[in-house]
DNA sequence: CCTTTCGGTCTACAGTTGTTGACTGAGTGA
DNA sequence: TCACTCAGTCAACAACTGTAGACCGAAAGG
């Protein structure tokens, strides 16, 4: 066993470890409350290199809450409706280390809600381009607005009823309202599989 | 004129000022970036006073990010469809200064979103009594999200195309979505006035 | 008019924060 | 082997925080 493992190795491994405890305090605590002294103590190491790695606080934070965007959607309305509700899916799924951090930290970065706004905006666009409304701008934002509050309240919020309900179910309860929000009126809901 | 107010009504005035003060700053900054210093200055006073008449940091806090409650809904399940709509309607209207407060600060406080949890979770109870489907909690909760996630993308997000619509054709767009959530399958839409 | 009350101001303290720089010791390449 | 690099440690800084308490002067009340 490497009783020493090699200094580039080593490196690697402590900034993980940094990356990985900023990730949990940024998420669980916001960004003000979490401090430089909290995450180097939880990876385990010094407040001087987290500084020297990463700069800064705020450089950390960017590192850590950057957002990847979504896939691009596109088609007919009806498809990217189902889209929609695909990648609500995966983002009511998924472990959501990183999704929390970005949620919960974007709303308490001194610039709050710049990142998710771009990420929302980037989204917003694709759909519009998708239909014909005049409006569409509107139904995109608000399709975006849905996905948000029920992200918001399943991880953030832990509300009754939407916390440990089935994805499935909550998609299921979703179509409708997104299909009826995305192009004028309500769908005949398609069987899945 | 009076040159020298009676000193109750210079303190009611200067408490007045403080909680308008800290109000704008809690909601423009959130919890933890507001200092009671910087409320002090807004308010043109002193720290000293601040707490003086208002105990603590936290005690202040509490008395601007009161919520209170929502109207209570009842009726068919339409009409409390109708009845949300109307109340998003009006938190879309509003100034704001308070459910603003409400939002950002609950979550960017300590016990973050236990505030908006409690309200939401209050109007959940009562909608999902008003239907009868077995997943009327997780609906419940839905239409919460809903409305949750579109005042934030108005107010707090500024989101193109929700930032600066009608209100009416916010609610237009929202309600067939709303029936949709709130009872299985989409109503045609109401005729109003 | 004189004492009491109290709104308002000022200073200070103790703790925490992000950040810096000097230092140490072990791994690394010549 | 020896100079060098660099991960990691430690102590300290200046700024800022919530909060406490002493103090002042004018209104209030007898």
């Amino acid at each position: 066993m490497p009783a020493s493992p090699s200094r580039a190795e080593q490196r690697r491994q402590t900034e993980a470890r940094i990356l990985a405890a900023a990730r949990r305090l940024f998420a669980d605590s916001g960004y003000d409350r979490t401090t430089i002294r909290a995450v180097a103590a939880a990876a385990d190491t010094d407040p001087g290199l987290v500084m020297r790695y990463f700069g800064s606080k705020d450089e950390l934070f960017a590192r850590v809450a950057a957002i990847e965007p979504d896939e691009p959607v596109a088609g007919t309305p009806e498809e990217v409706a189902e889209l929609l509700l695909a990648a609500l899916g995966d983002k009511l799924t998924a472990d959501m280390s990183a999704t929390l951090a970005m949620l919960r930290s974007m709303l308490t970065h001194p610039d709050a809600g710049e990142g998710v706004r771009a990420a929302l905006t980037e989204q917003q666009r694709q759909v519009a381009d998708s239909m014909p409304a005049d409006d569409a701008v509107l139904r995109a934002g608000l399709v975006g607005a849905l996905t948000l509050g029920t992200v918001i309240a399943r991880h953030l919020l832990r509300l009754e009823g939407v916390r440990d309900a089935d994805v499935e179910d909550i998609v299921g309860v979703l179509r409708p309202a997104v299909h009826a929000i995305a192009h004028g009126e309500a769908e005949r809901e398609p069987r899945v599989e």
